[in-house]
This record gives structure tokens, C-alpha cells and sequence, in this order.
DNA sequence: CTGAAAGCGCTAACAC
DNA sequence: GTGTTAGCGCTTTCAG
């Protein structure tokens, strides 16, 4: 027996609207039709000419059409890194928002150097994505005048403030940081001490700590800065240098929540109790704060929100709405719980 | 004094190629060979010609680059979530390798469902991205078969087995579990339970697990399964569980190191001595797995390293080499510290 | 509701 | 070394 070609569709790569058009018995423009607006097509041309698609394997070459559409139908994203729980939960819901909507996510990683950014930036407007959300509101003059140029919907997420390129989501990390300088002392710190890292909105953070706590009479607060990437693994040691340098010290602001709870098991080593003899305050809010043992106070920040919000300003101007919110705060909230 | 027209640049979506080729004085197909293939231009000219791009604010439209060339420079990845620390990583490390070798990475998230992945894929493959990497190694026939006609580069990560699509890049799952038990056992457990997600990678670790603990004696292992995604608030109540159940339990194998630090978490709580009452053996050596306190013991994958082979893999093959390895074992190492 | 013509901005041959 | 000629596969007018 001689054995057939088995019924499979032509390799995607080959089949052209035209020739689904050839086999459908219409023109090029009725699939072009069919695919993109199908309510205006008569439902008999429609039923042909879907057949002929699913028939041949058509695939539409969606980068042809963006040529000639002038729309990607791509929004890329800056991210620091991603493999830092704090920023995939947003690009997961930033991901999941423009995939609602049509949209595919490039996304771009800067690793905290400036210049890699500016090169992601070009390249991303070379693929003429139709958005781009950026980490953070320190981009270089250079670059925000650009993007202005570009005159593409650009959304800065993490922190507010500065001169916004175009829109903004996120919030104030000096009041955040205020904010944990006021719950430390409200429970009756006087000594106090910052982990975090050597990264801008980190150091706003700082900057709040240090303002609110001078507001108090506090005002020598040690700082222990950890070059990022800062891991979990990062936070014991630095605990322990904090605590030899100055023993007084009651009670500690970590970064993030994962850095805290590296604090929790370093407090667990030396058999310090915490909050007892140290009390530990996190940030972010992620899932481990409430997991960790004691349960973790810590300083919740909505970060699908951002991602989810940040979608949605997007797409709203992609679909010529133009009267939105050009910043979102999205706020933050200090969660007392059972580590301070 | 009437103010002038700045200096700046015309928005860089308006200036084209021709528009540089006139300005430098040469055709447009230098100025692609400028953009392109620099060493076969004449110094002179390039120096012209890309005074004449800085000048512009020339942004080449790499979209209409590719519709011509064939070729997008994009390779897509699809993961369950990026949000999981495990995936993150090697999505890290698989961007930027990519990003080396002048690609980009469109991301695409399946939230573990099959047919997410399969729509993910047909979007992907209508961008003409250059390569793809999925996650596992389950995808349904029909897609198999649709990837392998479509004839581009594939990379299954995180998974070996099964009939390759094109390139796998991973370890054994069911070894990996086997392993667990074995170490498990060989500490003088007897009494193992195991807490994983209802999800491919982490049931064959539990059939490995089992296989090997039935294999010396052991045949009745309970195991807590959490539908995903898993977080680790969730490892704490699953242990209790299994306590109230089964009080004889010794020893319990996390499909996570952050479902382990749950756990080791909810053994403090608990007053539960680790390893004395409740042996806790992780998976993936993540950061925390140094960190916590008792160290904790777990099965080492190297994350990063999968993103880098899958990008490397697939990079060789972008530029023409066929010869190289289509499947790589990254293997996996039982790393013992203090908490089995 | 459907079709014909005219590109989108660039690269691939092939000449010169 | 550089230029000329044809498209890449689709969407956009604008007619009918």
C-alpha cells in the first residue's frame, strides 16, 4: 500500500491570504476582512472563507500587517530584573491585562544599569511596539525627551513623582518610608535600622525612614545598602553587622519581604526573639509575610495592581481614549501583624 | 528675538531610510548596509551616513526589517506564571542570553492551562517569532505536530522525556523525586509525605518519590497536592494536615523551597524540632533554601542554566549550525544541609 | 457588502 | 563599494 500524505494543513510559513482567497473564491481584502473585522462580512462569505482558513493552516502574518497597519499590537516593558518576585507579580498582570486585550508583551530587562535601558528603549521603538512601561521615574533627560518625541503612550511604574514622561502608576516610596519610620516608633523604637538596596527607590525609602524618623528625635539610623540583586541570603549577614556595630538597635526595616524574612532566620540562629529583642518590618506584602513565623508586619504594596492598572491605561489610549487618569496612586498600607 | 525651532530630532516614526539616504547623499540601500553589514561600507560613507542617522534621529523600522529578511529577531517563551521564582529565573537568564545575540523574548503565560498555551502558540507563530521555548514537555499531539510542520526552532524546558518537538533542555522529574526519597530514607526515615502542586513537572516527582520509597518497603505516602498556583502560605496548613492524619510522619519532601520554608515556618510555630521531629527537604535551592534557619536541605536545579542552554541552543541554530545537542540533561544534585 | 489599486519601510538579489 | 529592481504579506483608501 502506498502510504498517503497524511491530511495535514500546508507549513504554516507558506500559506498566503491570497491563497486562501484563491480557494475561498474571493478577493484578498474579504479575508483580510474575515480575520480582522468579521461583523462586516456576510455570514455565507464568512463560512467560505473560515473553511478555506482552517483548510489550508492559514496563519496571518501579523508582522505584515503591522507593517502595513502601522499598529504592533506589542507594549514592552523595563524591568530591573525579573527574577525579583516584587516586579514578576506586576509583568505577570501587566502580561495577563494586554493579552485580554490583544496585546503581546516584549519584555526587556535593564538589570539596574541606566544604559541598558536607553538600548532596550531603542530597540523597542525600532520594533515600533505601540507602548512601553518603564520601572521606576529616573530615566536620563535624554531618554524621557525622546520617548516624549516618539510620542508613544509611555507608562512609568513603581514610583510617582518626578516630571512624568506621559502617565504614571505607583506610589510615593518616601512616604512608604515614612510610613514604616512611624509604625516602628508608635511601638515604641527608638533605635532603628534600614536594610535594603543600593537602588533608587530603595533609597527614597531610606530617605522617608530617616525624614520621619528625625521627626522623632531619632536621627542616626545605620543603613545597610546591598548592591542588587539583593537575595534572601544577603539579609542574615548584614543583621548580624548591624546588631555587633550597634547593639542597641530594636528594631529593623528590611526592603523587601523576603530580605525580612532572611531577618527572621538570622534572629532564629542567635536565639533573639523577635519582636522581643528585635522587631522586623517588611515590605511588599508577599505572600511569605504571611506565611513567616512570627507572622510578618510588613508594608503592602498592590503590585498586580500596578501591572493590572498600568494594562489598562494602555490599552485605553491605544483605543483613542485620551481623557483618562495620567496618574494612578496606587497608595500603600502598613499591615501590623505579629513581628513588630 | 524669535525663538527658534530646537535642535532636536524629527519624532523618530517619520523619518525614514530614503529620507537618510538623501540627506547623506547615497542610496538607501547603503544606508541599509550602514545599519546592517558595516564592514562591507567604505569608512567615508559610513561616517556620512551615520552623521546623517544621528542627525535624523533615524530609529530603523525593524518591522518592516523583518517582513522583508524573514526574519523577526523575536524568539517567544511560554511559562505557567512568571510569578514562581523557578521560572523567573531561567526566563532571566534565557532573555539575556537572548538579548546578547541581538534577539528579544515575547512572553506568554499559560496559567498551566493547555489551551492558553495553544492559542499563545498560534499568536506567536503569526508574529513569525524565530524560536520558541515552552515549558514541560505535556503539549498536547496537535500542537506537536503543528510546531514541527511550522519548522522553527523549538526548546522544551524543565522536563525531559517524551518525544522531543525539536530540542529539550532539562532533567528528569521522576529521577529527581526518586533522589528525594532516596536521601530521605538513607537519614532513617520511613514515614515520607510529600506537598506539591496538582501540575505536571511536580507529580512526577511524586511517582518518583514513591516508586523509590515503595522500592525500600515504604508504600503508603500521602501526598497534599495544591492546585496552582502554589504559594507558600499554603505549605502550613497542607503539614498540619498531614500531621493530624497521619502523626507518624517524619520526614516531608516540598515540591518548592518556598513551600519548604512554609513548612519550616509552621514547624516553628508549632515548637516542632526540624529535623528531629519533622525532617523538611526542598526543591530548587533557591536563595532561601541558604537562608532559613535550619539551612535547609533540597534538591539543587540549576535555573539559570536552563534559560542559557535554551537560549544558546537556539541562537546556534538561528545562525545555521544543525550539529549541536538536541537534548541537554542539566541534571540535579541532593544538596544535605541542616534540616533532614 | 465586496473588490482593485496603492503602498507600509525595508532587504535580497543582482548588476555596475 | 554602491546602486537598481523587485518584492515581503498585509491593510488602507476609494470604487462599485
Amino acid at each position: 500500500m502506498i502510504p498517503r500524505v497524511p491530511p495535514s494543513p500546508i507549513s504554516s510559513s507558506s500559506v498566503r491570504m491570497s491563497d486562501v482567497a484563491r480557494a475561498a473564491g474571493v478577493s484578498l481584502v474579504t479575508v483580510s476582512r474575515v480575520v480582522n473585522e468579521p461583523e462586516r462580512v456576510k455570514p455565507d462569505t464568512l463560512r467560505a472563507v473560515r473553511s478555506a482558513i482552517e483548510q489550508l493552516g492559514y496563519v496571518p502574518n501579523l508582522m505584515a500587517g503591522s507593517l502595513a497597519s502601522k499598529r504592533s499590537r506589542i507594549v514592552a516593558a523595563i524591568v530591573p530584573t525579573i527574577s525579583n518576585l516584587v516586579f514578576s507579580e506586576t509583568i505577570e498582570a501587566l502580561t495577563r491585562t494586554l493579552a485580554d486585550g490583544g496585546y503581546q508583551l516584549l519584555l526587556g530587562q535593564s538589570g539596574y544599569r541606566a544604559g541598558d535601558e536607553a538600548a532596550l528603549v531603542d530597540t523597542f521603538l525600532g520594533r515600533r511596539v505601540d507602548g512601553l512601561v518603564l520601572t521606576g521615574e529616573g530615566q536620563p533627560p535624554a531618554l524621557r525627551d525622546k520617548l516624549r518625541r516618539a510620542g508613544l503612550p509611555v507608562v512609568q511604574t513603581w514610583e510617582l513623582g518626578g516630571e512624568a514622561i506621559d502617565m504614571q502608576v505607583g506610589f510615593s516610596n518616601h512616604d512608604a518610608g515614612r510610613a514604616a519610620a512611624e509604625h516602628l516608633i508608635a511601638r515604641g523604637h527608638r533605635a532603628l535600622a534600614f536594610i535594603g538596596a543600593q537602588e533608587a527607590r530603595s533609597q527614597q525609602r531610606l530617605a522617608g525612614f530617616r525624614a520621619a524618623a528625625a521627626e522623632h528625635g531619632v536621627s542616626d539610623v545605620p543603613a545597610e545598602l546591598i548592591r542588587p540583586p539583593a537575595l534572601i541570603d544577603d539579609a542574615g549577614p548584614r543583621l548580624a553587622q548591624i546588631v555587633a556595630q550597634r547593639p542597641e538597635v530594636t528594631a529593623v526595616f528590611c526592603n523587601n519581604d523576603l530580605l525580612a524574612a532572611g531577618v527572621l532566620f538570622e534572629c532564629r540562629q542567635h536565639g533573639w526573639d523577635v519582636p522581643g529583642r528585635m522587631a522586623v518590618l517588611g515590605f511588599g506584602d508577599l505572600a511569605i509575610a504571611r506565611a513567616a513565623s512570627p507572622r510578618l508586619s510588613t508594608v503592602q504594596i498592590r503590585r498586580a495592581e500596578i501591572g493590572e492598572r498600568a494594562g489598562q491605561m494602555l490599552l485605553a489610549r491605544l483605543s483613542g481614549e485620551n481623557q483618562g487618569a495620567r496618574t494612578v496612586d496606587i497608595g500603600f498600607e502598613v499591615i501590623a501583624r505579629a513581628s513588630t
